[in-house]
RNA sequence: GGGCCCGUAGCUCAGUUGGAUAGAGCAACAGAUUUCUAAUCUGUCGGUCGGAGGUUCGAAUCCUCUCGGGCCCGCCA
């Protein structure tokens, strides 16, 4: 069963129970959901609809007894609505109370129960190469995003970022910052960015400590902490690629041919087998990988996600194929894959290249727009799609932003409050006076933030926070509007209770909630 | 050739475990401030949900085909 906020747990328990009765166990696809328009009441659900058919029954007949049959006070009337919908119309009491419960829960509003389990959560693991750029500001968001929804969601969740400090990529690096030093052109597949002459270091480690370390420092402008950076190296020094290999030789999924190590993925659904040990006898890049996730499943997490780029999309079945071919359980696995950032300067595209040096990195936006705006930007959209960042569009638009109108809301209620001074210190639970539509539909609105929060934590999808957030801050203005609330005992309640929804959602994407703009 | 993702208003995007009349921001136009923050609000304009079939009481959402865009198919990482 799915975690509900207590509102619809209720509803959905009173449901259950009329179905019950009418002899309706199978509670597959009966949905209650909050209703499209406020003339279809608060809450509506199709559960007549759904089991008009198992009892070979007319739909509307049937919504008539479950109407009859669901009572609570939680509800004024239900009605029963075209196709057999059954809707639900919410008590102004029940409403009013909930609302006083937000004040009381204050930090802890939306939060699920502590024990959904352990996670690991890799993202971001760029090459300590260069500079971090867009596309990488997109996932450390994200990926950050996520690790704060599912602790809000109640699991207990660490951040790692893998650091591929060991093999071709690093040796070129290093041999681009010799040849740079030495005024040599750029070597053969050599890094020819403008940065390799700022490297600094005199010897390859001491260049990659110095890259990851400018890496860090931007990623903790960004406000994306992570709880370990996890190196390559480790994983060799531990014997862990050895081990990870030779758990694939001793299950019989491994073949030696062309004098290379070949893990048999194509005997589990992948195209090709992929090689673990070169002719040369190095492992490959994908051994270490193995070696990895072999790793993070011995620390005993309940799950392990990653997020990857879909540039690696292909490499997510062989992975898998892996994981499971070395006896672990490939279910704990989830990987989400991202598209790419295509960056405009207006209607150009910028193109992006280490090799060429011709890249916007994630400081330079940084610089430019600030983290809160970087941050809901990236956070704002569905990973699955593909994103258009336009520099020039999220440099203008600083001052119409999105994330400024849900801050400004934030900012415009700790005002009202300041202004009330002590008159909003006298807390009475006393709501009842909130009857007018634009308080009530504030009160719904807030009422709303946990299932928020339960939803977007399940689909792993930040951006139904952000989206949240715009549509709670429109709908506090719109009631600003219509109601003063300095005089207003109960309205100052009211505001308080945003209040507190606005900052814990924004608290949830990591950004600011200022008293003041 | 095979695979993954996307296609919704002029632009950027929400809306998919199938629900009721498809939404928001920006842009454009017209308004609102003796009143708690105008970084706000109200109204207008703007749609063959890429296209065609199919399943269903019901499809932007699921299936098939198709068109367009992005990404991948290394003994690179």
């Amino acid at each position: 069963m799915r975690r509900r906020s207590r509102l619809l747990q209720r509803l959905e328990a009173l449901v259950a129970a009329a179905l019950s009765e009418l002899g309706v166990t199978d509670l597959k696809g009966v949905k209650i959901d909050l209703s499209p328009r406020r003339e279809l009441g608060d809450y509506a659900t199709n559960a007549a609809i759904v089991s008009a058919r198992k009892l070979s029954r007319q739909p509307l007949e049937l919504a008539a007894e479950l109407a009859a049959r669901v009572r609570s006070d939680m509800f004024d009337r239900v009605e029963v609505a075209k196709p057999g919908f059954l809707n639900f119309f919410l008590n102004e009491k029940f409403i009013q109370q909930s609302v006083a419960g937000i004040i009381a829960q204050d930090k802890e509003w939306g939060r699920g129960t502590k024990d959904e389990g352990r996670i690991l959560l890799e993202f971001v693991s760029a090459n300590p190469t260069g500079p971090l750029h867009v596309g990488h500001g997109r996932w450390a968001v994200v990926g950050d995003a996520i690790a704060r929804l599912l602790r809000t969601a109640g699991y207990a969740v660490e951040t790692e970022f893998y650091v591929n400090n060991i093999g071709n990529q690093v040796d070129k690096l290093w041999a681009s910052v010799q040849a740079a030093r030495a005024g040599q052109p750029v070597p053969e597949n050599g890094y020819g960015g403008a940065y390799i002459k700022e490297v600094k270091g005199n010897s390859k480690e001491e260049c990659l400590a110095s890259i990851l370390s400018e890496q860090q420092a931007t990623l903790k402008q960004l406000g994306v902490e992570f709880t370990r950076f996890f190196n390559e190296s480790d994983l060799h020094a531990k014997g862990e690629v050895k081990e990870a290999i030779s758990r694939l030789e001793k299950n019989g999924k491994t073949i030696v041919e062309e004098g290379a190590v070949w893990f048999k993925s194509e005997e589990m659904g992948d195209d090709k087998n992929r090689v673990l040990v070169r002719a040369d006898g190095s492992p490959t890049y994908f051994a270490a990988d193995l070696a990895y996730h072999l790793d993070k499943y011995a620390r005993g997490f309940d799950r392990l996600i990653d997020i990857w780029g879909t540039d690696h999309h292909g490499y997510v079945k062989r992975v898998k194929a892996a994981v499971e071919a070395m006896g672990l359980p490939p279910e704990k696995l989830e990987i989400i894959i991202g598209q790419l950032v295509t960056l405009y300067r207006g209607n150009e595209p910028v193109r992006m290249s280490k090799r060429t040096g011709e890249m916007v990195t994630l400081q330079e936006v940084l610089d430019e727009i600030g983290p809160d705006a970087t941050r809901f930007f990236f956070a704002a959209s569905d990973v699955n799609s593909h994103l258009d960042f336009d520099l020039e569009l999220a440099k203008k638009q600083s001052n119409d932003n999105p994330v400024f109108y849900v801050q400004y809301a934030h900012a415009r209620i700790c005002s009202i409050l300041k202004k009330a001074g002590d008159e909003g210190r006298r807390t009475r639970d006393d709501l009842s006076s909130l009857n007018e539509p634009a308080e009530r539909e504030l009160m719904l609105k807030l009422l709303a933030w946990p299932d928020v929060v339960n939803g977007a934590a399940r689909l792993r999808q930040p951006h139904k926070v952000t989206e949240y957030g715009k549509e709670l801050a429109t709908v506090f203005h719109h009631f600003y509007e219509k109601c003063r609330v300095i005089g207003n005992p109960a309205r100052l309640l009211l505001v308080d209770a945003s209040r507190i929804t606005l900052r814990n959602v924004l608290e949830l994407l990591g950004i600011k909630a200022p008293e003041a703009m």
